[in-house]
DNA sequence: GTGAAAGCGCTAACAC
DNA sequence: GTGTTAGCGCTTTCAC
């Protein structure tokens, strides 16, 4: 049988109210009293029931993260950090994939406010009006992470994607390219899409060399899909030198197809990727990428959303985290 | 102001019970009444509080993945599963990372206890008695996910390590390998070490291979390693034709070391890798490895999880799982 | 400083 | 069938 707060009251021979005290303002209860509370909980292994506490306190301690496809590794890596971080604030984490299916969305929702979750990582996907209707209706902290909203008062933590895209092909055009290509996650992507392109697209500007901005094939977020649409790239422009592509994974389809092409990477072609995941410096060639921190993006999202929770949202917080250009063997100079 | 179940039997003018009899029982009540309830409920947008329920019913419908580390592709694979299954049960899934740290291991359970968590899925560990006894303490139901243990009574999900291992032996030697190299996870690690290392003795001895059978380095659990470890494997065996490694990280640890000797696979030396993670296919050259059913594994023992919440303990089973050789480019006949 | 009692939001006897 | 009532295990006034 479980363990109930009356019977550590009845074995400490004290009221529960005491106990009660013992365990949330140990200063307010007297010496010998208080030891001996300690002791009977010892004693009866008592641990106090978190759902009979939740329903007076409101709290659940327990946050919960909405996440695309937890199998992604980029997002793996993301939630290493959140997990830590809610450890560290006393927090469980709750994993929902959601593959950015809508009516998964607002049922998780729906769920989050039963279970009385304390606060929601939303991560990188567009904030749709009736996501916010549901955060706003259900009252939810909530922190973005990986993407942000410009229409909405929410925090976010994110990198700059718009520069780190613009650093990456500056990259290229320094190192002497000047046919580059790209490989983009679509443009309705708000955070991995446009911003990206449009970074591109300024480093073409600020060095001349507008004739590349056409050079842009779209593709979902898969391998085989960098794969095609590199097909599709390298057959329309056959003298591209480089390809900057928006995420590690689109680097190795773009790779592989070249690779199956006879062309081999970097000698003919370098390639850049986006994320540096944890297999990044595992292949061959290793990538040339640009490293986002992830980790510190999860743990970051946590603690402000800890605060949200804590003091309210006093002001919306948009966190830019620096990313870095890593580079490796998939790019050489020209 | 949150919506309790007294507003909803005001607004439809019954009694609460009513009310939580139409969410319970709707057969029981009559049609007039819950047709009211319900507008009322849908009107005030009512939501039941989990925390209360669950403080009755003992249930929390949570349940937790202890997980040695969430950001290793392999284990998010098996998450997407029990994700996938906890949604479809009924469950919300919480993610812990133990490091294998048997400190935040027992400090997991105390707060699992605490937040009267449903059950736990053990994934990847040894089961240390200490273990075994906070989950008796704590009466938790548990299934142990790619492990398993002989000594104590707790069902499992895996694959057959051992035959799995002397499969992929099997088929290098059917290729015309009679130089086989290992790189193998610690013997301390009671499934993907021992068993594995099982195997490949086991192949050796059925085609009279034993000279390989000193061929083996090992390795704790990252690439770096396995590039060490194939470093020092080469240098005392240096007319290896194949090398069997213990996962797909090991495999591109090993392949990266031949490479930069100049080694070239599969041409010189091939390499088969353990588990066909996502990245496996993706890789130059891409991956033949021993396909472990990661999704199906999480997916399955959240269903295993679910009987044993429900029915109780009525046996243990030890599921295994079917695995699966997938040649792919890192292997070749000679 | 401490205990009695009310109540968090719900379920489940138990009467009617 | 339905309402009343007594808890689930805890926190928090409010007297003493």
């Amino acid at each position: 049988m479980k363990k109930t707060i009356r019977d550590v009251a009845k074995l400490a021979n004290v009221s529960i109210s005491t106990v009660s005290r013992v365990m949330n303002n140990p200063e307010t209860v007297i010496e010998v009293k208080r030891k001996r509370v300690l002791e009977a909980i010892e004693e009866l292994h008592y641990q106090p029931n978190a759902l009979a506490r939740g329903l007076i306190s409101k709290k659940s301690h327990t946050i919960a993260a909405l996440i695309p496809d937890i199998a992604n590794p980029f997002y793996s890596g993301v939630i290493r950090g959140m997990e830590d971080a809610a450890k560290e604030n006393g927090y469980s984490l709750l994993i929902c994939n959601t593959d950015r299916n809508k009516k998964h969305l607002i049922s998780y929702f729906e769920n989050f406010y039963e279970k009385q979750i304390d606060g929601i990582l939303f991560v990188s996907d567009t904030v749709y009006p009736d996501y916010y209707d549901a955060m706003k209706r259900f009252q939810f902290p909530v922190v973005l992470v990986c993407t942000h909203s410009l229409e909405y008062n929410l925090s976010s933590v994110k990198i700059d994607d718009e520069q780190a895209s613009y650093e990456a092909v500056s990259y290229l055009i320094h190192s002497g390219h000047r046919k580059i290509g790209m490989i983009c996650f679509d443009l309705t992507e708000s955070i991995s899409g446009s911003p990206r392109y449009q970074g591109f697209q300024r480093a073409l500007r600020e060095y001349n060399l507008m004739e590349c901005s056409r050079y842009v094939e779209f593709a979902g977020s898969w391998y085989e899909e960098s794969y095609e649409a590199t097909s599709r790239l390298v057959d329309k422009y056959p003298d591209l030198t480089a390809i900057f592509t928006t995420s590690d994974e689109f680097a190795l389809g773009t790779i592989s197809y070249l690779n199956d092409q006879g062309v081999s990477v970097p000698e003919h072609v370098s390639v850049i990727g986006f994320d540096d995941i944890r297999f990044a410096h595992m292949t061959i060639p290793k990538l040339t990428t640009v490293a986002q921190p992830v980790y510190d993006i999860g743990f970051k999202s946590v603690t402000m959303l800890h605060e949200q929770i804590v003091y309210g949202q006093l002001m919306v917080k948009r966190e830019i985290l620096p990313h870095r250009l890593v580079v490796r063997n998939s790019t050489k100079s020209i």
